[in-house]
RNA sequence: CGGGGUAUAGCGUAGUCCGGUUAGCGCGCCUGCUUUGGGAGCAGGAGGUCGUAGGUUCGAAUCCUACUACCCCGACCA
């Protein structure tokens, strides 16, 4: 592979860059701003789809598929939601192209322009509210439930690979609620379902809170989110959840009759997560050796790499590991047998180690002597010799270390950079180092503001439960009933 | 969209200032032999319209103009 791999130490951001390209996870595609999500990348992203969606029929959601294209008009009605998203919007004008009537290529045919123009969704809420706005009478269709997964484009000006991208992948839920009690619950839920998955599958820790008004989704009441550290010291926003309120059902004229026979607005949420959630399993547990990837993610949690001198040998090793792969498959482990013979053994160890598979088993002829294999645990790099008998539960119980091992490192790394700040001088030299500043705010848009052209700081989240110590604003000196976090932010 | 930089084989690069052989090297790739418990060795081989389009010149990777893409730094954002 010769793959050189920059170090988080020396650039954090190309060693990030070299990561995503060079273990395949994508790479820029012809297309500026959007990239190409390789097999390799796909697949973890399809393992986060597959626990995400049972997770939300769980919780009695169901699937269903929106249009790409939004007519232009469904975009204003909503006033907030077309100020926030207005300026990072592709149109589409015309549809049809013709031959150049002066020479060569192929150019927009100016007579088939639309009537109105489309909007390519930057998100869906608008074409569903739209919609919903026929499918909801009476109470009795309520709640509404739907996710969707869909790609959305939002025109971004600098992108990263997964981080920010022009088009993304990723999940809306988009509910309708009688009250207003039970969409807040429906949102929290939902929050407490990302927390959970960012926690449980990707071991990454997150912190739960609601966004500032200045920070919150265009058109919503409230914003919850989730928040996480990376290893570099700047914060992620891993997910949100919106109470709408009645906004969008006012804006789409959404109402049903009651039990009481009157006609009421319907109470909305919506919730997302994207393939930004990639960015962020590889931001928080990679090193310089390579992707780490969490076991109950990893599409390939075992990989069996055979030593041998000649085919004969090679032979007898591959029957020892096929028999290991089936067993292990058998307690519903994803492995794979690298029977290349075109690698020499230390070329993968490498290959693999850098593309993060969680562990790793070695087995030649000095193990089928012995009864034996080495087993490597990636998140470790310790090696260990472990008899055949009774492998397969050791394996699984190795891969249950790792996961909560790769938590528990995250959990402290976020712990060591969490500080409680008290002094405006104090802020400013802690948010030169990175990490969470938990610190008095004193709830005005102005501070908020201030701070951020200061320091590039933003408030991450303020916690959902006050701690009920009041104490003076960092930056203004006046009162703050609680405290906030604050970071800077991808 | 502003400021700065880069563009030569799949990847990394030399050559560009000062125009002049057949554009060189490393990795990777292909073939063969030897190898195989942490990125193999030797031998042979394939691969380039020098980002694109114009211009200057007897002659352009090299000089000029425009455009495009990418990287870094800002503004915007999940």
């Amino acid at each position: 592979m010769a793959k050189e791999l920059s170090s988080r130490e020396d650039n954090y951001s190309q060693w990030y860059t070299d990561l995503v390209t060079k273990a395949d996870l994508a790479e820029n595609s012809a297309v500026r701003g959007c990239m190409v999500i390789k097999p390799y990348g796909y697949a973890i992203w399809e393992s986060m789809q597959a626990a995400l969606d049972r997770m939300f029929k769980d919780t009695g959601h169901q699937n269903a598929y929106f249009p790409l294209f939004i007519p232009k008009s469904f975009f204003s009605k909503e006033a907030s939601h077309v100020e926030g998203f207005a300026k990072e919007c592709a149109v589409v004008t015309h549809y049809r192209l013709k031959n150049d009537p002066n020479g060569k290529g192929i150019v927009v045919d100016e007579d088939a322009k639309l009537e109105e123009e489309l909007i390519v969704r930057p998100t869906s809420e608008t074409i569903i509210w739209d919609t919903y706005r026929n499918w909801i009478q009476s109470y009795r269709d309520l709640p509404l439930l739907i996710n969707q997964w869909a790609n959305v484009v939002r025109w971004e000006m600098r992108t990263r690979l997964f981080l920010r991208t022009t088009e993304f992948l990723w999940q809306e839920g988009h509910t309708a609620h009688e009250t207003m009690g039970e969409a807040i619950a429906e949102a929290e839920q939902m929050l407490r379902v990302y927390a959970e998955f960012a926690e449980e599958w990707m071991a990454m820790p997150v912190l739960r809170g609601v966004k500032s008004p200045n920070e919150r989704f265009a058109g919503a009441v409230e914003t919850y989110c989730i928040e996480a550290l990376m290893q570099d010291g700047k914060a992620l926003q891993a997910g949100t959840s919106h109470f709408l309120g009645q906004n969008f059902a006012k804006a789409f004229d959404v109402k049903f009759l009651s039990k009481e026979n009157k006609q009421e607005y319907v109470w909305a949420t919506s919730w997302g997560v994207s393939t930004r959630l990639m960015g962020a399993l590889v931001m928080s547990h990679s090193d310089d050796h390579g992707l780490v990837i969490p076991p109950k993610l990893a599409p390939i949690q075992v990989v069996i790499v055979p030593i041998y001198r000649n085919a004969e040998q090679l032979e007898m090793v591959a029957v020892k590991a096929r028999e290991i792969k089936k067993s292990l498959e058998a307690r519903g482990l994803r492995v794979k047998f690298d029977d290349r013979d075109t690698q020499k053994p230390g070329f993968k160890f490498t290959e693999w180690e850098f593309k993060g598979v969680p562990v790793r088993i070695a087995i030649g002829p000095r193990d089928l002597e012995n009864e034996t294999v080495e087993v490597a645990r990636r998140d470790t790099l310790e090696k260990e010799v472990l008899q055949m008998t009774g492998l397969d539960q050791k394996l699984v119980n190795i891969l249950e270390q790792v996961q909560k091992n790769l938590f528990q490192k995250a959990l402290d790394f976020r712990n060591l950079n969490t500080f409680k700040v008290d002094s405006w001088d104090e802020f400013l030299v802690q948010i030169e180092k990175g990490g969470f500043i938990l610190a008095h705010w004193d709830g005005t848009a102005e501070t908020e503001q201030k701070i951020k052209d200061e320091t590039k700081a933003t408030i991450r989240l303020i916690p959902l439960t006050n701690d009920g110590k009041p104490g003076k604003c960092v930056y203004s000196g006046k009162p703050s009933t609680q405290r906030v976090y604050f970071a800077r932010a991808y």
